[in-house]
DNA sequence: CGCCTCATTGAACTCCGTCAAACCGTGTGG
DNA sequence: CCACACGGTTTGACGGAGTTCAATGAGGCG
């Protein structure tokens, strides 16, 4: 079960994975398949990279989920949940160190690209070098819209906004467009959305008792997408 | 007195730019003495470029101070101020669109680069490359900050880091590291930290009591940079 | 089963937003 | 020059959205 989950999980990875232009660049260049060095494996909680450590590779999703975090005051912060086919650690391209770190939320698999690996293929190939700054560039523009959303929308506005996220950005995969998995917990969550596991917890069920949604534990089913999106700023 | 306080803004600009490699770069390329097609004067409130237009610029800004806007709901917000040396448009590399707009805040001057230009120089000169992507990746980190801030900081702790930041984003540039002038309207200080109006005032007036600030009208001298650092959920 | 972590629900509190009024600096026109 | 209007800022009083504290319920695993 686990296993024919991770199976398909594969399937979309490679042909929907924001670093397919890399790997695809690669393979007349040099002998191996890909533009990936390594393959890692990572255990729920487990940390792929650590704030502060040196930075020398990019990492693709190929199975599972990693959260991302930002360090804010002294304590460290969600910025953002990774799907198989997203890339972790483009903001370590400043410093040269990774500002953030990331971890697995569950089982999970990813690609990884040295930074001299992309370097040399971003100096070789034009277009390469034009996706990774397309993949910054919006992966920059996603996260001013995170931090608006953050300043601006009220708790019921924000929680909706990101089960409709969520349900987007999985049916991209080609996976259903009502119905997902939440693999994290509700405390990072809210997190996420700086507020309380008590409000996050709280509005699921107000949101279910509404219709909206159905939640069973981490399963959501969203009913009304439509209403969601309208969620008025005191449901 | 304007004008001069212009002239002073420009000899810093082209120093420390971030522009700056793509502007050396390109010297010896052609006859034109730099990266930089036009310049562009603005005048306060005038747009530079607008959510939506097609994005074929990115920009530095020369003199004057600047405010990036995203969408959000409807609304806009303001994401981030740029001062002179900083860069805008650097969202649009990925929809080949302004994700969100730029407007200035005073008289202001910013350099054009064309991203036909900006691409052409970094296919050319991989240090030119590599540059883009340090620029990018700093700023993703530095709105990941921001989100987070958002997310975990109380009201007090969002105004005094930004009070903290400002000073050090001014003393980078060679100015005064306690003494700067804020060239926003309180409104726009409100909406980029999640704010409102009065509690931004209220706040200011609370910082004053305690001795750790000056503010006159938009002139803030900090006297305790330590206890804005240290400043605690309720002050 | 017993223990642990995660999640839900309830009640009291509080920070901050909302509403409202006064204040101030600047420009304008009589 | 003064009166006036006007946008931006400050200050006060109040209420509510969301946090905090606390207790209960529900799975997961040895």
């Amino acid at each position: 079960m686990d296993a024919r989950a991770n199976a398909a999980d594969r399937l979309v990875a490679c042909a929907g994975c924001a670093m397919a232009p890399l790997c695809e660049a690669a393979q007349p260049m040099s002998g191996s398949l890909s533009a990936v060095e390594c393959r890692r494996r990572l255990e729920r909680g487990q940390v792929l990279f650590a704030a502060g450590s040196r930075q020398d590779s990019m990492f693709a999703v190929r199975a599972g989920f990693l959260k991302t975090l930002a360090p804010a005051g002294g304590s460290e912060h969600v910025v953002q949940f990774l799907m198989p086919g997203d890339v972790a650690g483009l903001e370590g391209f400043g410093p040269r160190m990774h500002a953030g770190s990331a971890v697995a939320l569950e089982k999970s698999e990813v690609c990884e690209i040295s930074l001299r690996r992309a370097q040399s293929l971003s100096d070789a190939f034009p277009h390469v070098a034009a996706h990774l700054r397309r993949l910054l560039g919006r992966q920059l523009a996603s996260t001013q819209a995170h931090a608006a959303a953050l300043a601006h929308l009220s708790a019921p506005q924000r929680l909706a906004a990101f089960l409709v996220d969520c349900a987007r950005r999985w049916s991209e995969r080609g996976f259903a467009s009502d119905h997902f998995r939440l693999p994290m917990e509700r405390r990072e969550i809210a997190d996420y959305l700086g507020l309380t596991i008590e409000t996050v917890s709280r509005l699921l069920t107000e949101f279910r008792a509404r219709g909206w949604i159905s939640v069973a534990g981490r399963e959501v089913r969203i009913h009304d997408a439509h209403a969601l999106r309208l969620c008025p700023r005191q449901p």
